[in-house]
DNA sequence: TTGTAAGCGTTATCAT
DNA sequence: ATGATAACGCTTACAA
């Protein structure tokens, strides 16, 4: 029998090539290896090559898991949001991965569906896997929640919201603002009773405070607010045929209607196409958002467009920032306050 | 001096609390605290009680880095997809992720924007982390990546295609089908002169497959395909518009045209509205997809829609059989074959 | 420029 | 039902 006492040891790494075994190969320590991946400059030129030569030869794929837990920083980055086949969310999210991607950082996703328990659900989670940060959406969180990221050793940041007072990096603008510059942009056209008709889903607190905004400034103006509240279970589209039969058919009429988003928008536009009527003749319409279909539909949609790609690359470079992988100044650059655009169009 | 002999070893672990923490509060060794989260049921009532009692009081969180590695089998699933913020991708990535959540596996996500360079690197930078599974997208990789599936030692899985020949889990559709499948329909309706237009972005091989269908269906019912290629580098909006109009002004019109997908089509319905145009009568349109806008284009657009959530709902549940934490048969069920459903509107 | 030794926090093995 | 010990594969601190 030859070499029978070789240990077996297969018990677990299922003969994976690892750092050592590379190692041997060349005929350096591992320490050798593991620098050429992490500080090739400490490396001699000719043992480079021979490293680099193995490294591909034995297929070499270095064990992130081990790195990570050795180092206690991982290169994964971990992010939660509303939803991510939303028309809004998407765009961050493929912006903010793709800038960390060309870092070598990798993307860990989960959604909240507006629920502040699933949110907490997805940071005990993250927190797990101890990522390089945290990216989490919005300034409303439960308690366990806030308690997580405050004590979180990395670098946290909120995105699509934008609180100065608060300690979390802020990407993103003043949704309340949002609401005032809707209602000052229709009131400069010289509409007059204009409404606002809130969201169907219950935990879009944002929304909400886009809806303040609109009601201070009608207030401001001498004007009464005016909020349609659709039931609550109700998909956008249906939530927002509700609210434009409900309002068109009072004695009185709204001659503009601003709508929480732009699905709630599109879902009053069809209804007031079928209704007959003409907008914005009938009534003005706008929305918030700017989907994919806002320039189609029929009156196209005015509505303001949110910088949904340039939060989640500026959130990206912020988080890289942080962890020191790109430069850039430390002043106040944990705000970072954006703005939306009026999109005028046919509807209002 | 009390007790300055401590170790200071601050080094790296930056004082999180560990398994050995909870064990040393509740005084049994950290052996019983990991079967406290791990197998229960082998752990004494009283002790659990202890043990949970301690953990929340000392907010212990697991770290599942240093999990994995004891394991070599981490909680987490690796997904590549072509983009995130398209619409079509958006409602898998969502349903998949959900689905692995609910069991406690989290998303790990890249994109490819149909680049097999771009993809090889994700599944690379995926396979360090030894993920539970990796997902790809289609059955076009580069020979690497083709490697690296085949040797990854995982379930690895197939979606938004099905090739019954490939060893990976397919979970999805046959394009081919598709193609023929809306040149049927085309034809079924009267239509004698479909032309078909390619996606501009060129890395989408499976809108290729759609075309051959669509050539093969036309060429057996003795009829020539007719296909325009738009400029590679054009956005898709303007793709459909620089098609539409250079089929219009032919002197033999098409009566009907497929688009690649929903977006083309969509850019090529406004361009024939804009040209005074009245469809269906002047030229039939049908895209792919079935995206959010289609029901509010005028004409409202007849698309084919995908099985988008379904696709993730499924490679989720088969990631989650092969690793045993979901029951389910073992059969020929690495085979998930879809289909396509005409969703018929105005516009065909 | 290269190497040695000591962890990182958990789970698998084997024992009691 | 519980525990002692040895991996898991890598990186940091300290030497040489």
């Amino acid at each position: 029998m030859s070499e029978s006492n070789q240990p077996i040891r297969k018990r677990r790494g299922a003969g994976r090539v690892t750092l050592s075994d590379v190692a041997k190969d060349v005929g350096v320590s591992s320490l050798t290896v593991s620098r050429f991946f992490n500080h090739p400059a400490q490396v001699s030129e000719p043992l480079r090559q021979r490293i680099g030569e193995a490294v591909s030869r034995l297929g070499y794929v270095p064990n992130l898991v081990a790195g990570s837990l050795a180092s206690a920083r991982g290169r994964i980055v971990a992010m939660v949001v509303p939803n991510i086949s939303g028309p809004i969310f998407a765009a961050t999210i493929q912006a903010f991965s793709d800038t960390l991607a060309r870092h070598g950082y990798q993307l860990l996703l989960a959604s909240s569906y507006f629920s502040e328990e699933q949110e907490e659900n997805a940071v005990r989670a993250f927190l797990g896997w101890s990522p390089a940060a945290l990216v989490v959406t919005s300034h409303f969180h439960s308690q366990a929640t806030e308690k997580m990221l405050a004590e979180a050793d990395m670098p946290v940041v909120e995105i699509w919201d934008y609180q100065p007072e608060r300690s979390p990096i802020q990407v993103g603008f003043v949704h309340r603002a949002v609401g005032v510059q809707a209602a000052q942009y229709l009131l400069g056209k010289g509409y007059q009773r204009i409404a606002f008709v809130q969201n169907s889903v219950a935990g879009d607190f944002s929304a909400l405070e886009r809806r303040d905004g609109y009601a201070a400034t009608l207030e401001e103006a001498g004007l009464t607010p005016w909020i349609f509240v659709p039931h609550s279970a109700s998909a956008p589209f249906e939530a927002g045929r509700q609210a434009m039969e409900a309002l068109m058919q009072r004695s009185v009429r709204p001659d503009a209607i601003i709508f929480a988003n732009d699905n709630l928008a599109a879902g009053g536009l069809l209804a007031a196409q079928r209704s007959g009527l003409s907008m914005p003749q009938d009534c003005a319409v706008m929305g918030f958002g700017d989907y994919a279909f806002a320039p189609m539909l029929l009156p196209s949609l005015t509505t303001l467009r949110p910088p949904a790609l340039e939060i989640g690359e500026v959130a990206a470079l912020r988080v890289l920032q942080q962890l020191g992988v790109v430069s850039g100044q430390s002043g106040a650059d944990h705000l970072n306050l954006m703005h939306c655009q009026v999109v005028e169009r046919e509807s209002a």
